[in-house]
DNA sequence: AGCACCGTCATCAAACCTTCATGGAACCGT
DNA sequence: ACGGTTCCATGAAGGTTTGATGACGGTGCT
């Protein structure tokens, strides 16, 4: 759910042609194509922009697809995140089955373009039929502006007015650094004079309500620049 | 987002004259403008060409614009697009920013251009829509600017507020030599006075930081003239 | 009055920046 | 090749900045 607009595939893959290939064919499909030579690379372009969908090839230089499939199904971020591998035949197709790779699909190599896309669409359709609500949220918390109600882990969280301003405000634009100042501005408002360092003090207002005793903190104080609704750690 | 060309801001509006208004201010700023009578016609063009931010008035014919502003935020696609509200000074300001609208600033009618330009210039910047481009990236390195992470091989790195600077500064000019003149005026500031071989330092905290133990070093010393992001060997 | 909330301030600890001293590597002229 | 010189890497020290936190007085509402 990156962008609103074409579904975002990332491919996994060292072979420079069939990216090309596979490039060509989904973008005329109106997709939005990335791609990444290694598992490293991978790793990098998910955790900074997670896609929508995952072409991942079985056989790679560095990290083998497989190895890059676990850790992405150890980080909850990247869970249920859809993908599909590409397997030569000469490769055990019962192996590739019946491991626990955690992928959702696998199609042999070589294959033709129509059954690749086609089961890319089967994936996101079964990926995003579960929508959102009117409600905004982030990692296990969820706000509801219409009946004023936060939630953290199912249970109701009690703010005041400001505290809930400002998590919304945060809650709409996630992972973003934002100064005192802009804080300010948008929350309180623009022509209210009043102390930068008062944000210090509703944002621990607002740490205080939301994190419970065993939960993370999802509010990321960056030094000299602001704060951020984000994890600590982006592999979790 | 939408288009590479100029920011596309669409106006809902009733009063003719205003819009007249604003669409000569705005566009002799380098906007695209187009506007909308009442929140049907908006919701039409949004719906078949979404604009990269909404000037929205208050009260309109047909269907409100908090109505509007409601609709639209319920809508994925639609649920992150900046939206500015013009208010008639008679209206409750606390009410206009407490209510659950969804907007993302707020004026008061009557308003100057440049308090407007200046609201608009600042809300795209935060939505990325602007020249701001996202994300710097180098080898296996990716910056951004805006949730002030960095990332190498899929893991974060922990920068202090200098070195992220530092690197920042070398990530739009790589490859690139710079004296260490040059790196203070660019990173710390013109008119600052710092010695230079702090710059050596921050260089070594920065390697230090991004560097893993199975990671080549992309900072390269180039004696008597300074530092370059760049790869030690320029075997590819 | 009692309550919930807000803005400001003082204080403390941690993170950070700058400078300096030392050692070693690269470079130069002979 | 060799000594001398220049330049960079590195570690540590001292001082400064910044954020976290707790407390206080004020305000508006019930």
């Amino acid at each position: 759910m990156s962008d609103t607009s074409k579904p975002y595939v990332l491919i996994v893959e060292d072979e420079a042609p069939l990216v090309t290939l596979l490039r060509y064919n989904l973008e005329k499909q109106g997709f939005r194509v990335e791609d990444a030579g290694d598992g490293g690379e991978a790793l990098t372009r998910i955790t900074e922009a997670p896609p929508d969908l995952l072409l991942l090839d079985w056989m790679l230089p560095t990290m083998s697809g497989i190895e890059l499939c676990r850790q992405l199904r150890r980080r909850p971020a990247t869970r249920t995140l859809p993908i599909i591998m590409l397997t030569a035949r000469a490769e055990d197709q019962d192996a590739v089955r019946g491991l626990d790779t955690g992928a959702d699909d696998y199609i042999t190599k070589p294959f033709s373009t129509e059954a690749l896309i086609a089961r890319i669409r089967a994936l996101l359709r079964r990926a995003g039929a579960l929508p959102q609500k009117n409600k905004l949220n982030f990692h296990d918390i969820s706000l509801d502006p219409a009946s004023h109600r936060v939630l953290r882990n199912g249970r109701s969280l009690h703010l005041g007015p400001t505290e809930f301003r400002l998590l919304e405000f945060f809650l709409r634009h996630p992972k973003r650094v934002f100064s005192r100042e802009d804080v300010l501005n948008a929350v309180w408002g623009r022509d209210i004079h009043v102390e930068p360092r008062t944000v210090d003090v509703h944002i621990r207002r607002l740490r205080k309500a939301i994190n419970g005793p065993d939960e993370i903190d999802i509010v990321r104080t960056v030094r000299a620049a602001g704060y951020a609704l984000d994890l600590e750690d982006p592999a979790f």
